[in-house]
DNA sequence: TATTGTTATACTCTATAACTATA
DNA sequence: TATAGTTATAGAGTATAACAATA
């Protein structure tokens, strides 16, 4: 095995890893992995209409219906009418739901620092420098792809 | 936002491109991401019986039934009898399975030589010890998680 | 005419519980 | 008595297609 494939590796280990602390938030919070993603959404872009979601979410309407229930039914979000198109919802969380989003926003941040908060400056320099390149990389490879 | 939190941003981030280059994998051989999963680990262990794919997936073995049903269905394994326990199957890939899973092999270390292949070789030193000492940290988090 | 969201339908993945055949 | 796999049942996530209300 080159070393690049072992590289590549690990990094998908890390993945795993970090969506196993992930989905212990979500056994904790009685969530699935689509909703707390909704959430997390509401939480960066604030009340949207449920096309915005399935846009944000890469996932059909039809689809945002059914975690939009779900969530509604647990107590996390509301649907509130749109102020100007009655065609429209705005997705809300509650106050429970704000308080979620922000147990996950500080989980992520808590896990961040306790994954990388004492690697030395000049090393996390170095691995996020790599990181950047590499994503950029991956980033043309798609391009090429999607033009092919 | 903390330099730990950007990194694991970017590190999430190289985790969902990667995730959309198998995806793409998953899209051309008409194959979901728990059947390529399934597929992945008879190529490193071989023929198996449905509980040992149960606990290599991690799911239970109900599961696998419904999974092996799909793969038999596509023509890319066969249940063969099991040499010397009458109860267990012997999940097996058909010539077909066998070169899914050679591609898949074939797809994951081309993205790894694209991706870090012409990395300076000690910027990827770095980079590697990094993720080492990060996954290993990881574990002790979760050690502790579960002695809790 | 186009857009927003829902109803209808179907498939996959997942789980637990009960059951059959075999060890 | 324990183990391997399946049948029965249920719920979540996903999709397409057809539809109603509104823009």
């Amino acid at each position: 095995m080159t070393q690049a494939t072992e590289v590549l590796d690990r990094v998908l280990h890390l993945a795993t890893l970090v969506q196993s602390d992930l989905a212990r938030f979500e056994r904790e919070a009685g969530l699935t992995t689509p909703r707390v993603h909704l959430l997390w959404v509401l939480g960066e872009a604030g009340p949207s209409t449920q096309q915005a979601l399935a846009r944000a979410l890469a996932v059909t309407p039809r689809n945002v219906t059914g975690l939009v229930d779900g969530l509604v039914a647990s107590g996390h979000v509301t649907r509130e009418p749109h102020p100007t198109d009655r065609r429209a919802t705005l997705v809300t969380p509650t106050t429970q739901g704000a308080r979620t989003i922000r147990e996950l926003v500080e989980s992520h941040d808590d896990l961040a620092r306790r994954l990388f908060g004492d690697v030395a400056p000049e090393r996390l320099t170095t691995f996020d420098e790599v990181l950047g390149a590499t994503v950029e990389r991956f980033a043309g490879l798609m391009a090429a792809e999607a033009a092919r």
